[in-house]
DNA sequence: AAAAATACCATGATATCCCATAAATACCCA
DNA sequence: TGGGTATTTATGGGATATCATGGTATTTTT
C-alpha cells in the first residue's frame, strides 16, 4: 500500500484553488475515485484528509455504533456533518470549503504533510509551531528513554 | 453507497421555499423518487430526512414491533403521524410544513447536516449549541475509540 | 373567488472546464 | 557525465455550466 509522505507547501488562488501535491493525488486516484475525503482535525488546528480508504475506516466505525445511541448521535452530527468530500478537478486542484479553511486559519498558503495513512493540510507557520513542539516533545522523551536505552 | 456528507446552509423564501443543496438532492433522485421524507427528530429540535431507503428503514423498524404493544403506538405516532413526503419541485426545493418548521423552530434560514444514511434540517444557531456539545461528548469519548482505532 | 400549490423564467454568484505559461522534474543520448 | 530536450506540475485566466434564490404566471383546491 501507498503511504503518504513528505511535505509539500501550495498556494491558493483567487478562486480558492489549490493543488493536490501530485504524490498524494496519484495515491488519491488509485482507488479511481476522483474525491479527497476531509475533515476538521479532532486535535489540531489542520484538516485531516485521504482518499476512499480513510473513508471507508469512518464509515466502518459508525457501523460499528447501537444506530440509536446518544453515541451515535453525536459522532454522526461531528464527523458526517463536518466531513466532505472534495471534487477533485481535471487539473487535480480542489476547493476546501469556508468552514475548513476557518477550522485551520488558512489564508493563502497551505502545507500537505503526508501522515502515512492519510495527511494533513495547515497553515504554514502554524505547522512550524507544531512541528517545533513536536520535535521537542521527542527529544523530551528521548533522554527519559536513553536512561534506560544508551545508544539511542 | 452515497452517504449523504458535510452541512449547507440555504435560505427559505417568502413561499416558505428551501433548495435541497444539490449533493443532497442527487443521492435523494438516485432512486428515482422525486420526494424527501422526513419527520421530527426524536430527541432533537430538528427535522430528519432522507430519501426512500431512510422511509423504507423506517416502516421495517416498526414492522418487527409487536403489533399492540405501547411501543409500537408511541413510535407510529411519534414518527409516522408526523412523517411527511414533501415534493421536490423542478428547481430542486421543498416547502417544510409548518408542524415541522414549528418542531425545529425554524426562521428564514436553514442548514442542513449530512448524517450518512440520512440529514437532518436545523435553525442555524440551535445547530451550531448542538455541535458544540456533540463535539465535547465526542472529545470525551475518544481515548474510548482511539485504542481501537489507530490513526484517526 | 380566494388561496395555495405548481410550473416557468431571470439573475448573480459560484463552481467547473479548458487552455496557457513558467518552473521543475524526468529522460535521453552523445 | 553532462547538456539539452521532453514531460510533468503548479498556477493563472477566460469561457461555460450549475446552483441558489427571487419573481411572475398558471393551475389546482376549497
Amino acid at each position: 500500500m501507498q503511504l503518504f509522505l513528505s511535505k509539500f507547501k501550495n498556494k491558493i488562488d483567487q478562486k480558492g484553488r489549490v493543488s493536490i501535491p501530485s504524490q498524494f493525488r496519484s495515491i488519491l486516484f488509485q482507488d479511481g475515485s476522483q474525491k479527497m475525503f476531509c475533515y476538521p482535525s479532532l486535535d489540531a488546528e489542520a484538516i485531516d484528509a485521504g482518499g476512499d480508504s480513510l473513508s471507508r475506516e469512518i464509515y466502518a466505525l459508525m457501523d460499528n455504533l447501537d444506530p440509536y445511541s446518544d453515541e451515535k448521535d453525536f459522532l454522526s452530527t461531528a464527523l458526517f456533518g463536518l466531513s466532505e468530500e472534495l471534487r477533485i478537478d481535471s487539473d487535480g486542484r480542489v476547493i476546501i470549503s469556508d468552514a475548513l479553511i476557518q477550522h485551520a486559519q488558512i489564508n493563502d498558503e497551505v502545507i500537505f504533510v503526508g501522515l502515512g495513512q492519510k495527511f494533513q493540510i495547515w497553515e504554514p507557520n502554524r505547522f512550524s509551531n507544531y512541528l517545533q513542539e513536536a520535535q521537542k516533545k521527542v527529544r523530551e522523551q528521548r533522554l527519559l528513554l536513553s536512561k534506560k536505552n544508551k545508544g539511542f
